[in-house]
DNA sequence: GCCAAGAATTGGAACGATCCAGAGGGATTG
DNA sequence: CAATCCCTCTGGATCGTTCCAATTCTTGGC
């Protein structure tokens, strides 16, 4: 019945302009434009005129015109890093589906790119930490492909966020910035260490009493917040932490020996990990022991992640409210380009524990 | 040392444009421009002195007008469904971090959008599925915003194909035009039946004879065609597949729920799932039966998804060499755009078998 | 040393949108 | 009734690049 999207689109093998618009419709360019941009600005006959040109012929703004003109591209960038195999972080990916769809309210699209080197290369020499951490972002930026970066917080802070900051570029970061207090970027974060906390008073609710921390290094800011959640909510309820804690790599293996060792030593009656990557290590080694996650053995993850969901018999999880974390970034980064006002430039959001069998 | 990046940037509070720079070098903006686009065009002694000049202004060709001129805009489309969480759908995932190197090694950025359709909506409504399955491809199009796409496979075929073929836009499918034998676009998929042909036979090899199937229902191309390599394997070793298959959604529920059934009535000793999400059901069953994978019941699933990889005792997998498929669809795309002749519509790739404790 | 042919370089036009200043027309006002 | 204002609409200039045709410089052959 209607006369479709391709109606108007083969009229000489090119798409129509503001001028063919403006062709059939029997008025100007600027008036075709101002329909679309400032349609308050016609008469509402002109504008339904014009309005049904742009329906019969199927126009749609050339976006490079737009962007040249107007210098910007409606593109928001996000570069994605290599991601380690195996280390459960599907975390990464919901909340960049999260991104996209807040994004596409607002008006805007996410362009993906890579740093194109491998992560993990060079990560004990400065200068090559150094470009590699701005590796793509510089060029986007100088070639105006992108109105703006979402930064998300690696394995020890923002390490881009100080050279995009000086740069003078819009940026948000999802992510406090850890060691740069006197940062002034716009940010939006979770609060892992109350999610730790809602963690471990769950299992004190359950009767747990030694509750082990497997953990990652310390050098991580991430990781150390996260364990003062443990620390303080463990001593909240007069309970010890002596002896209970691990400290690692971000891996099934490391939470595997972890959980042997501290079995061995400690007699933990429930364990609360970093992440859910450490978490199902921690469910391996009861795994090997023959023990039962649930009924022997409490276990607790971070992330709420695919494995926790589906693995049997489910991990118990923090889950970090991801869909919010884009809108309010999306929104974040809609003020900062658009030049509002930002009254508060960091946001912290609050997690939630998804409990399953596993506690 | 160097100028850095952001040498000559702030000349005038905008960045450095083809006519800065040929002003500093001496020549003329064509000139700068053939230095970049058609070096060889250039005298040695002259390219050198543009390239200093380039160097010294920090100078990057505006995207934006190069978009405009040249009628593309080296982006590459792909739409990020939503998906539904708790189905271990990982893969997608997985490739886009892949279509993201592969892209960028040949000049190329990832854009996302989404249908801004809840997906499952009106499923049941032929129009509205056919406006859904278009949803966001048509205006990227129209506004020149992409070059080209890429389409992942549903789980019913690819809807969008058909409308983008006829619409004559390039596109790369990920996924064969099972329902569309006369479909002439370029394709890159996995052999699923052959994936699942290693399965059962890895599973024979270890001695089992009855090795029953989970899979997905009927209407599903791709779940019938992995069937398939089930029941073509059993056959050619000579073992029955009666009475050992099950067909339903993919969700943990679902095969969980199988698996039940079918160690109740037909005593299987292994199973093969349709995917590895189903196949994390099987293991729930075995959970509740107190059955371990592995030592009394082999399962074996399909993704090679993280799930599979840290979940305990990790679950055989089939996995699809994503990383392949990505640089495969760039390939096409590249000659796609450049108008190559393309030998081979089709492009079809063997997965491996991911051997782990669960059988 | 001259001419033709090719190599190297140049200036103007075009891509399709928005910005900007101004023109035309009707209503309001003194 | 003329002056003023506002509402609506218009045409030219512009964003920064590449295409195109034309111009200038080199080179080699006779």
């Amino acid at each position: 019945m209607s006369p479709g999207p391709t109606a108007g689109v083969r009229r000489n093998g090119r798409a129509p302009t503001l001028a063919t618009v403006a062709r059939e419709a029997g008025v100007s360019r600027q008036t075709v434009s101002n329909a679309l941009n400032s349609p308050h600005l016609l008469r509402p006959e002109t504008l339904d005129r014009v309005r049904r040109a742009v329906e019969t012929l199927g126009y749609s703004p050339n976006r490079a015109a737009r962007n040249l003109r107007t210098r910007s591209s409606h593109l928001i960038g996000l570069r994605v890093d290599r991601v380690v195999e195996g280390t459960a972080n599907a975390t990464m990916d919901r909340f960049l589906h999260s991104l996209v769809e807040s994004s596409k309210d607002a008006g805007y699209h996410v362009l993906l790119f890579s740093s194109g080197v491998d992560a993990g290369e060079g990560a004990e020499h400065g200068d090559l930490d150094e470009s590699l951490a701005i590796a793509g972002y510089d060029d986007l930026l100088r070639s105006t492909a992108v109105d703006a970066f979402v930064i998300t917080d690696t394995y020890r802070g923002n390490p881009q966020a100080g050279w995009l900051e000086e740069r003078g570029a819009p940026f948000v970061a999802f992510g406090r910035p850890w060691d740069e207090p006197s940062a002034s970027h716009p940010w939006v974060d979770v609060d892992g260490r109350t999610g730790v906390m809602l963690a471990v008073d769950h299992l004190v609710d359950r009767g747990h009493e030694r509750i082990a921390w497997v953990g990652w290094q310390k050098s991580s800011f991430i990781g150390e917040d996260r364990r003062t959640g443990w620390a303080d909510a463990m001593h909240g309820h007069g309970l010890s932490t002596s002896r209970l804690s691990a400290r690692g790599d971000d891996t099934v293996d490391f939470g595997r020996r972890a959980a042997h060792a501290l079995l061995e030593n400690e007699k933990p009656t429930a364990f609360v990990g970093v992440s859910d990557t450490v978490a199902m290590g921690v469910l391996h080694a009861l795994d090997d022991l023959g023990l039962a996650p649930g009924r022997d053995i409490a276990v607790v993850g971070f992330d709420d992640s695919i494995a926790a969901q589906v693995a049997p018999p489910g991990l118990t999880s923090v889950r970090q409210p991801l869909e919010q974390v884009a809108v309010d970034i999306v929104n974040l980064l809609d003020k900062l380009l658009s030049h509002k006002p930002i009254e508060e430039p960091g946001l912290l959001l609050a997690p939630t524990l998804v409990v399953r069998g596993s506690s």
